[in-house]
DNA sequence: TCTTTATGGTGAG
DNA sequence: TCACCCTAAAGAT
């Protein structure tokens, strides 16, 4: 559950049953982290923050605990003690009287006074976050016009998490797509009335995901795409994972590249290149 | 049983 | 830009 929405919303299931209980179990998995677990014990969870794809469990004595899924982390939430049937290795475990939240597989986790995290090298680097709600398409807007962002490659922009935190590998492809621009294209080369598409696309399509958990289609399309029985990793996207198969808005075949050593997906009709590739 | 791939990120050159 | 780290599932043999 790697990117910015899906991060937030994990963090809304697990806030939902920790925030303002006492931990009555805690449980680290790295050996490193071992000797952390009892002072946690006893202790409430005051709030569950993210901060692009990063994680940040704030305690009511001055710790926090600090977790980036990267690809492969993900978090249970159920009720009662008895975890889930499963291969993958516990990280990290809190319960409450009625709950226990459980991160699996994840392996970039650290404990931190709440104090210093601003020392957090990671943390300290991250532009603003898409997943915060005060954002508005005028800050993206701004943001992007700004240096050096302006003259870099949307493709190149769109992973950088010191642009924006959040964005991931599927958000870049999609969000580039509902916005109608070539991934090859730079802000500076971008008209008023791209630029403020593109950040409009930007937040539209960071919250649908959210929304419906990892979905980028609007909801008419992916109803549509419901009944004609695909699979749900077959009707998440507009493009992203997409390649030869036709453009749900033109019939183009989906292009599939790479940039950035990461793959990257466009419609060549719909998102015409800087020298109409 | 192997190799490859992945919604992420780091550090060397 | 590249090699590398991380872990799990999917694909190839």
């Amino acid at each position: 559950m790697p990117e910015g929405p899906e991060i937030r919303r994990a963090a809304d299931n697990i806030a939902a049953v920790l925030v303002g209980r006492e931990i009555t179990g805690a449980r680290f998995g790295l050996p490193r982290l071992r000797r952390h677990a009892r002072s946690f014990l006893g202790r409430r969870v005051i709030d569950i923050e993210t901060r692009g794809k990063a994680m940040l469990t704030h305690f009511d004595h001055g710790q926090s605990i600090y977790s980036h899924n990267q690809l492969y982390g993900v978090w249970h939430v159920v009720e009662g003690h008895t975890l889930p049937e499963t291969s993958r290795s516990l990280r990290l475990l809190l319960q409450t009287q009625t709950h226990s939240a459980i991160l699996y597989s994840a392996s970039d986790i650290s404990v931190w006074q709440t104090a210093e995290l601003a020392d957090h090298p990671f943390l300290a680097r991250l532009g603003p976050d898409i997943m915060d709600p005060g954002l508005t398409w005028r800050d993206v807007s701004r943001r992007i016009q700004e240096q050096p962002f302006r003259e870099r490659e949307l493709a190149a922009l769109y992973l950088d998490q010191a642009f924006l935190a959040g964005n991931g590998n599927y958000l870049r492809s999609e969000i580039l797509f509902d916005a109608g621009l070539h991934p090859r294209k730079r802000p500076s080369a971008l008209s008023r009335g791209e630029l403020g598409r593109l950040a409009r696309s930007t937040l539209a399509i960071s919250r649908r995901s959210y929304e419906t958990g990892g979905i980028t289609l609007a909801p008419r399309l992916a109803n549509q795409l419901v009944k004609q029985g695909l699979k749900r990793e077959r009707r998440r996207f507009y493009v992203f994972g997409r390649s030869d198969r036709p453009c749900y808005r033109c019939g183009t075949p989906i292009s599939r590249s790479e940039a950035n050593s990461r793959r990257l997906y466009h419609c060549p009709h719909c998102q015409p290149g800087p020298s109409g590739e």
